[in-house]
DNA sequence: AATGAATGAGGGTTCATTCAT
DNA sequence: GATGAATGAACCCTCATTCAT
């Protein structure tokens, strides 16, 4: 009984988080929708923080666990990228506004948080970075700063999203497909004349 | 001087809104860093959404204007997307803090400001995806969705702006350098074998 | 404790209210002088106008019943007009402060307590407008315009309270008689030499 | 040149204290109105209620110096009484919502307006008084404590200016002589059945 | 474990007043 | 005489947090 309503109370919070971002959630209102009392919240969490704090912790676990499992050479630099793209977009749909929080850098709740962000973020651009060393180290990619290639695949992925209503079309194979294709090949593909 | 007091309110908002974001920066603290009372916030601007949107409209408007500018048919599509490119990292430059603003969309604040930045963004992408389209056309690019990669587009160049404490090195010149060899030859070049 | 605490500040609200007024009663002041938390006021009441109105309705309430009940045939019309500056005079007696804000239409505070105020107003003349009437068929009362008549009596009633500084003298049912005698015989009573 | 701005700062102001009372008519919107600055409203005036008394004793001196002039023995009682009800009527025709603040003490602004509203009722009153007395003595009224009587005349008065949206029919002719015909005979008229 | 009444710091905003020009 | 930009105290209200029960 007591890790339910303890589970209850996240999932409210993370439903009402997710759609009204962190500072427009009151406590009340989360309190309410749980069907708990104010003072119960603050019985499982010391404060509304690390109410937020355990939900991105234990939401984003999956979610970089998972990224954190294709460093692995038995797969192909393309597979892992091609994984990568496919795992954040699956997040993406299923996390749809917990995800904004865990992108963006402008929820900033404080040191701790941005600081946890970071190292999440530093981590799976190393993952990227070990896979596109690879394939540049085969011959299978071309010679390129392999840190600065991985920044600009993670913000490629983001396209999958919405970014001001706009966002790309058809179901996530097809939105994986499509970005790993501009990454692979770009918006000339083949066609080399230089600028 | 009346000016001044106004410049003066408006550029240290705009750090702080950009450093804590809408929602944290409040009236007191800009006037206390701005050195005017509170009251002269008040008399300058009608609220805090008016000065925040004051802000946006002022500022964005050199750069949105720029983008618009591109939409030529005497700029080769490889030149409008440098430009662009170029464009974007120049103000993230010199309007840091802003820049994280207009980019990001977590700091919504109300529907007149979702639509702004919505009809920016759409005129963005109407610009790059005309300049994409006549080079699929001449045969310069290949084949693909236009829309849809200009939105690759624009997000790729975000790159080049921090991005948990990670962005891509070097003199604007060699970052957009960069971002557009990423966009054109994207990680594999010409060296096509498919997944 | 949980009234109590309700009550408490009601009647202290009724009692700066009726002092200074709506417009220059603070929140501030009320939960000072009532010894509890600016919050706690809002934890009781929705708004300063829900604490305004809350006390209108629940202690206006008993007092309009009284008048509405005064509306029976059994009672003849000199004793409705008797009991309704009775019942009058009681509640100013008993509830002198809040009485000055129920009487006076000049703190009009919005539409809803104009209407609500404007109803019971209404009601009240419509008692002692059918009194009158009756009065006037049997006989008793001189021909008149009913419903004129009734606005002079109410408003001849208000003598019982001060008015800067100056009303009746005497015990409630004195001050009643005084007023019912003016109201029946005015000030020539009988004697009838027509200007 | 010098009293015209002065004149028309205060006629403006007349009008907006008259329409939103006091509390709710702010400088700006006067200096707005008499397209004045705010600070020539400071320089005419030494603060808000500088400007509201000079209003209020500049309109109200006509007023109370009409029922001043009533206290000659030249004039029957009766015609005293008369003459008292129809100037008020007119001056509350002319100054409609001037005169709810004039005839109630709920706009209270500090002590000395109390003061000396308090010290023009009492002289009006005193007016009533003696005329009320001669009355008496000369066998024309019934006997009746000539004091409160003129409270109740003074009360009954205000029966012709809104009363919560109800009010007094016909031109200030009739309205004066409903009232004179109350206050002189009542509602029984000569009919004497004790109660 | 759980509750919800109570709290008060801090939020955005208004406005009478001042003063350099 | 006249102006209006600047001020800051005070306004109503919100909400994370506490604590007696």
């Amino acid at each position: 009984m007591k890790e339910d309503t303890r589970k209850n109370i996240m999932e409210t919070a993370v439903k009402l988080f997710a759609e009204t971002g962190f500072k427009d959630t009151s406590i009340s209102k989360i309190a309410n929708q749980a069907d708990v009392g104010k003072g119960t919240i603050y019985w499982h969490f010391d404060s509304k923080e690390d109410l937020f704090f355990s939900i991105i912790k234990e939401k984003g676990k999956a979610y970089f666990d998972k990224i954190l499992q294709l460093d692995r050479s038995d797969l192909s630099p393309q597979e892992v990228i091609y994984q990568y793209i496919k795992g954040r977009i699956e997040f993406i749909d299923n996390n749809h506004k917990l995800a904004e929080m865990l992108i963006s850098n402008n929820d900033v709740i404080n040191r701790e948080f941005k600081e946890l962000m970071e190292k999440k973020h530093r981590q799976s651009v190393a993952v990227l970075e070990k896979a596109i060393q690879r394939g540049i180290d085969s011959g299978e990619f071309r010679e390129s700063p392999s840190n600065e290639i991985a920044l600009m695949i993670i913000n490629s992925t983001n396209s999958a999203h919405n970014n001001f209503s706009c966002s790309l079309k058809g179901d996530n194979e097809e939105r994986t497909k499509k970005i790993f294709d501009f990454i692979m090949y770009g918006l000339a593909g083949g066609k080399r004349n230089e600028k």
